[in-house]
DNA sequence: CTGTTAGCGCTTTCAC
DNA sequence: GTGAAAGCGCTAACAG
């Protein structure tokens, strides 16, 4: 026992007494010269058998579905939530379906999805791609299916990327804790295993910047560790004389376990240790004191991947791929502390 | 130029030289009566072509899209993502797609969403009901399609429905303070407009545990304002000698207001006003104080509404459809103190 | 065990 | 202006 109301085209046509064809016509807007009784007569019809097109057969007759697929990584990250909520409003005002699958940095279920999402025949894809998945990505291309990357570039494929400026969010907050008189300061950071672009440039564009205010000699401190870790290795690292008076999460989930490590240690935010935060949290703003944190671009990166998949789907794409990268928010907040 | 890689069912079965058919049937691993050479010859003119099925064309033979429409109506709200996390893993295991909307609170949306969802021919529906549109839901009964309610009831309706036990949160928070020694209490609540059984059901629990410690004459201070409006409202309120010592945050969103009137007023956690939030948050657990929070059971709620949705798709459903509710879990933490 | 034959519901030339 | 007919890619009897 399924969806049984079968009202197909067949029975508006019967019903209004003309040929499928031309309530097919009506359908797809198809009016130049279609009579206004015709039309009025279709209408009623259509009303009175409660018909509503099967986009299935639709689909598979004109070849586009209509849908696109939506890959993330890792979907505990607000960003990604963030990004997602944009597109899905992006696509919707163009009646488009959005299906989102995550892959938990899993390359395999990566693949997996991709296929999956082919086999549907989705008209583009949005990947945050979990990396190592280059002949998948190439097989895309190859078959002439848009796509946009975002968050993480996958070196050498000619795709459009859109991304957070990463190195300058860093730089940003070492700006902002050197301004502040902080001369020994601290990056916490999940492992930099394969190709984590957000990562990797954060820990770079960190190291630029400390180096462009000279303190990347006896000032800077990297701790690199599993956010499962993270929290007693710093307990442990600030045991130390050698130790930050200022301290950067990486991002939002690094946040929580820095935030962690300095109730179990009870020091005090400001005072003890100055925080900055990339990624802005639902309750930073009003944490006790509120983190001074770094928002990345959700809704601009969103907006421009939805933009640039639009493109490659409706012109025939070729405009040549680019990186797209979006500046973060400086939200200044309390806990950094002037010394 | 779209993808035009489109090897079809036919092109396998000519380079395997044997018929459509066949290659269906081994497609579908109806292996019975298959010799071994014709699967191996099929095998490999698959992986020779690259060919892949196209769902499409299955599901409109088959009527079955293998695909569920997952509709939110407020995707703010952590406990709706987690809720949408366990479904899809719930599904990912069928290899069922799911396509989320997200509707606002919006009915109107919320049409818009279930017909172009239908349009698309989805197995099934999993709905968190904005509410207003019992004619809608009434439909979809009518035609038979497979839907389970999250979150909210929608009354008069056979349909299964899984939410928290709303009643006993609220109840476990006044019990737990009453416990602590607090006999002024509070709820921080958005208001309570339309069918919002969450909400009422957390105000209504609360009352009732109010009662039932018979502080509901005095000791009750019920707070209903908008979240935008809530933390001012809040600290008026704070200012009257009438005011509570324990105060019950409904929501994570009213949580966030709360913190922010408690900054606001350099109220501290604790000595001045006990807090107890409804909701988990992810910076919750190392607030300081901690907040003690009432965790609603997603995971388990999103299985539930997963199973009872396959289990309607599977069996011709007719299986009663009834409330499900699940206890929420008490985290107990900082932000309460003993009087 | 495999092939033939109809469609699924819709779109799309191309006649009329 | 409208209709007839072919077919999108696949499945499902039913023969053989």
């Amino acid at each position: 026992m399924k969806h049984d109301k079968n009202v197909t085209i067949a029975d508006v046509a019967k019903h209004a007494g003309i040929s499928k064809s031309t309530v097919s016509q009506y359908l797809n807007k198809r009016f130049e010269y279609m009579g206004e009784e015709t039309k009025q007569r279709i209408r009623q019809s259509i009303a009175a058998l409660g018909y509503s097109p099967n986009v299935l057969a639709r689909s598979l007759k004109q070849k586009k579905t209509f849908t696109i697929g939506m890959i993330v990584a890792n979907i505990l990250h607000g960003f990604s939530t963030q990004v997602i909520r944009t597109v899905e409003d992006a696509c919707n005002e163009q009646d488009i379906h959005v299906i989102v699958c995550n892959t938990d940095e899993d390359p395999q279920k990566e693949q997996k999805y991709v296929q999956m999402l082919e086999a549907k025949q989705v008209d583009g894809f949005i990947i945050f791609p979990a990396g190592d998945n280059e002949e998948l990505y190439r097989e895309l291309l190859d078959k002439n299916i848009p796509l946009v990357f975002v968050d993480r570039i996958v070196p050498d494929l000619p795709v459009n990327t859109v991304l957070t400026d990463n190195e300058k969010a860093a730089a940003m907050a070492v700006d902002y804790f050197t301004n502040c008189g902080h001369r020994r300061i601290g990056l916490a950071v999940p492992p930099l295993k394969r190709v984590m672009t957000p990562r990797s440039e954060r820990l770079s564009g960190f190291q630029k910047a400390m180096e462009s205010h000279e303190l990347e000699k006896s000032g800077m401190f990297i701790y690199e560790q599993s956010l499962s870790a993270m929290a007693d290795y710093l307990s442990a690292e600030f045991q130390k004389e050698d130790k930050p008076t200022a301290l950067l999460a990486s991002n939002d989930l690094t946040l929580i376990e820095v935030l962690q490590f300095c109730r179990q240690q009870e020091m005090e935010i400001g005072r003890d240790v100055s925080i900055i935060s990339i990624d802005d949290m639902p309750l930073a703003g009003v944490y006790n004191p509120a983190v001074t944190s770094i928002e990345q671009p959700a809704a601009a990166i969103g907006e421009k991947a939805a933009e640039l998949l639009f493109e490659e789907m409706n012109e025939g794409k070729e405009l040549s791929p680019a990186v797209h990268r979006y500046s973060p928010v400086f939200l200044e907040r309390d806990s950094v502390e002037t010394r």
